[in-house]
DNA sequence: GAATATATATAGCCAACGCTATATTTATTA
DNA sequence: TAATAAATATAGCGTTGGCTATATATATTC
């Protein structure tokens, strides 16, 4: 048993896992970009970039840590942790192709992004 | 003042907006196939077909009422109102116009699904 | 029609993700 | 260095979307 075709069921089911790790990946994403560009990410402009509350943010980061994604310290800015890094490399991949993808489909460049 | 250019706030401001509508566009979009296809949408046919739990589409049809989109009573089945209808069918159409589009850029069909 | 089975509802819990208000810590500057 | 400003943390709340366990109502069957 347990080898029926995919149903309905199965696919919301794991949509909804997938969607539940979609704001995690998009915290590491910005966050290696934060990185990069200003060569640290506090987490001022984290809620900044993400559109939410700095407490917000405050909460988000723990849950990265807590998912071994993320460290830091106390008033101290925030690092991906080799896992983190690895997943924003893979997210940002995604990212590029499917903006790729759309840009062939003729969607406008500031559209697709 | 307030004319800015769409910042990253903005955009996903205006996606978890969005997000939050999601769901209940599968649970009307849902229902009307239920109706369409045996005639009725019980919240038995709903949870399984959703992969929930019994409870969970019961509550989640509560927020349907709440939001004027379906009606009920007690221990019968689901019916949606004309805005519930209404959306169903944008939701269906748009459904239509994606797996098209995806199918066009080379998606298997069950995949585009 | 009484007993049983099935469907729905209710209660109560959890985690994610958002918020505001406020405390605390770090940084700046007078 | 003492006062002030800025950043971060904490507390506490609300909604959504899940769950299990259990009560209640409806359907079925003997």
């Amino acid at each position: 048993m347990t080898d029926h075709p995919p149903s309905d069921a199965d696919r919301f089911a794991r949509a909804r896992r997938k969607q539940s790790m979609a704001l995690l990946e998009d915290y590491v994403e910005l966050i290696g970009d934060l990185i990069a560009e200003t060569g640290e990410a506090r987490v001022a402009d984290i809620a900044d970039r993400m559109g939410v509350a700095q407490p917000t943010a405050t909460k988000t980061v723990a849950r990265l840590k807590r998912e071994g994604l993320a460290t830091s310290r106390p008033y101290r800015g925030v690092f991906l942790t080799e896992a983190g890094a690895a997943l924003a490399d893979r997210v940002r991949a995604r990212h590029r192709t499917v903006v790729a993808l759309l840009i062939a489909v003729g969607v406008p460049q500031e559209t697709a992004e």
